[in-house]
DNA sequence: ATAATTTTGTGTTTTAAAGCATTGTTATAT
DNA sequence: ATATAACAATGCTTTAAAACACAAAATTAT
């Protein structure tokens, strides 16, 4: 059940910003109390008012943040790809999660408890340094996210969505298939929009030869063009 | 031209948690590289893709962090009272500000260099503390208002905004005064509404008893009901 | 004070986006 | 393989909020 080939993997290639920081000492201690856990497609990681206590850390697949609104509604935050850390910022604000995090596809994680983070923080200032930089970019994009999603017409959030997708998963092979395949409702739930002008709005990018959609599989084809109007429109 | 009066009874009076963090010794480095900036009313005191120099320490008065978005339209993100401390965000994430900052009201500032909040971070983990837990929280903040100003109706996001008023700068001494005096239009920009709602809706709140309004005097009438329209409303 | 400018208050019109309904299509499960 | 459910597409209606226009009041400057 528990893989531990794809850790070893993630230690020995330094895969992460946060091997290269950690002591080997530290690193064993990190190994010793790392626990790899499988999730289902969307299944949730960890829910809204739950208490923090473990680091998570994506080894394999795709994870969404979000946040349950208002009749239903879901706003997604934040994307993560391999080999991506989540899960600590309500632990070190002492609080409660404020938001949720799911798997968008089968995905292997790491869980590190949050406690032992907190130990290695006050020995080793390059981790504290790690998450303060983290947190500030973080907090940089939700601001600049306030604006985008209050601000821009549907066209512009989501032409915004899609270079997300871009920036965040990139493109197969042949170098304009999105290498993420979202739900509707879910490219909806990012761009702070309902499904059916989700839908109504990737047409007319279809209709305008910015994208080609065929199912789930979107290809960009007009990048430029795409982000002129994430910028504008 | 600089008073430091004011400074000296932040330190001997340990109003800020960070003063308590420090040692004496580190107090006076912070002590000798603190510029004291005195800013008039609606004054920038920096702004979006500037380079972050300093830590700025507000004194005496208040500060709106805000960021400019489309056609003229500007968001407040953030308020800010005595003794807090702002404007670091951007040098933690090693990129420029992505939103600016003005003094609400004369406001009296102290300017410490970025630098040596590094050093001081280098040798003090509570400080390095000290700003994750604050970035940590303002991230949760940042996350909850991105919901909160998308999927929350006019009515909602403008109680929510007077809840936001009340909690950051409180009553007068008569208990139902806010103790901050803003434009409609900065209500409107705090509420992601056009001042032409802001005003409108104000005016429904004061039909239904909910607050008494006289210029830019906002006294609360019903607070609980206040926050169950922001909560749901 | 008086004029000029900004801010506030209201009514009306326009529009972007949500809501709803229906049908077709594609996965998933038995 | 077929049933069942979930998802996608599209047209039509409704509505919340923006945009606009103008008048009144309050600041600020001269």
């Amino acid at each position: 059940m528990i893989k531990k080939s794809t850790l070893e993997k993630v230690i020995s290639e330094d895969l992460a910003e946060i091997w290269t920081i950690l002591s080997p000492e530290e690193k064993r201690r990190v190994v010793d109390n790392f626990v790899i856990h499988n999730f289902k497609k969307n299944q949730i990681i960890y829910a809204e008012n739950e208490m923090p206590e473990f680091l998570w850390c994506l080894l394999k697949g795709k994870v969404k943040m979000f946040k349950d609104g208002i009749g239903g509604r879901q706003q997604i935050l934040r994307l993560y790809r391999p080999i991506q850390y989540f899960g600590y910022r309500a632990y070190f604000a002492n609080e409660p999660y404020v938001s949720s995090s799911a798997a968008f596809e089968i995905s292997t994680l790491g869980a590190i408890p949050m406690d032992l983070v907190k130990e290695l923080i006050n020995q080793n200032r390059n981790l504290a340094w790690f998450f303060i930089h983290e947190l500030s970019r973080h907090l940089g994009g939700s601001d600049t996210k306030i604006v985008n999603l209050t601000q821009k017409h549907i066209r512009g959030r989501l032409a915004e969505a899609l270079t997300v997708l871009i920036d965040n998963y990139g493109f197969e092979d042949d170098s304009e298939t999105l290498k993420i395949y979202m739900a509707r409702e879910d490219i909806a739930n990012l761009s702070n929009m309902t499904t059916s002008n989700a839908i109504r709005t990737l047409s007319s990018f279809v209709t305008e030869r910015i994208i080609t959609v065929d199912g789930r599989r979107i290809k960009i084809i007009n990048e430029a063009l795409l982000r002129k109007i994430s910028k504008f429109g």
